[in-house]
DNA sequence: CATATTAGTTGCACTAGTCAACTAATATGA
DNA sequence: TCATATTAGTTGACTAGTGCAACTAATATG
């Protein structure tokens, strides 16, 4: 393989762009929530009871970050944080209904966005590019 | 196309372990450089003679935020700033020996993590891979 | 020549992320 | 059992990156 490849140089501008245009959208429709929040509320979507660290390790991120993006969650009722009764360090993650009602409202926007531009990409290619991304993320993985 | 693609959150995890890991091994090299700076080195290596607002146009970013980013790395005298004769608003960028010499050694460690990071994609996949976040980039772009 | 535009700069506010220290709860093993 | 280690969560201090608005200085335009 070519050596300049330039992999952080593309990834960084194509997530910029990303990032930007659906923090707009956000704004536009007046809802005050950032991208990184909205893909920790499809986490807890898709994943049930999910606690604090879970998330940490699947979004590869330190726990403390997981922590202060949650309050704010909380505070706006998107989530509830319950101590789990068989162990009390843990505290399970529950999606409120007020946060699957505005989870909708964000995935129709960010599908929106997807599809303006993703305009031009064929399905093959757009699996293609989802597997470089999978087997990045799988070499990427620190041993502890 | 399927809808729900994810499109934000693979990018976004994917650029996290990236950055993580080239600012992780820029200090170990004792290397007081972010990704971002490089980027920017990466840039003025490639197109002579730019200003801050066309770094800006092409990395899409607030002109402000290059001013900040070109501080440091004029700091350190990695890039010279010189007013353009003909058009004194200009700052015409160039780098220095020493931001040259910075440069090679910023490339071989990026090359190495993109080696790593991207071991078992082929070399048409990886093509591929490019060829959609260039599409994205395009399809991106916000008119005025 | 008045006005608009452009390039650069600065201040302010905020999100994200890193790191270290800390508490509380639980697990482990001599 | 009980000292010790580990785990989950929290907090504080710090830095990088970003976005926006206001501003200066220089140039372009009609």
């Amino acid at each position: 393989m070519e050596t300049n490849r330039q992999l952080g140089y593309f990834l960084n501008k194509t997530l910029r762009i990303f990032k930007s245009q659906i923090n707009t959208e956000f704004r536009k429709q007046g809802i005050e929530l950032t991208f990184e929040q909205f893909v920790v509320l499809r986490m807890l979507d898709s994943n049930c009871n999910m606690i604090q660290q879970d998330l940490a390790h699947v979004l590869q991120k330190d726990k403390s970050i997981i922590v202060r993006q949650m309050n704010g969650l909380l505070d706006e009722k998107y989530v509830d944080r319950l101590t789990n009764t068989n162990d009390k360090r843990k505290k399970n993650l529950t999606l409120t209904s007020k946060g699957i009602e505005i989870l909708e409202q964000l995935k129709l926007i960010s599908n929106d966005l997807s599809d303006r531009l993703l305009a031009g990409v064929t399905e093959s290619e757009y699996e293609t590019f989802k597997k470089v991304m999978l087997k990045i993320q799988e070499n990427g993985v620190v041993e502890e």
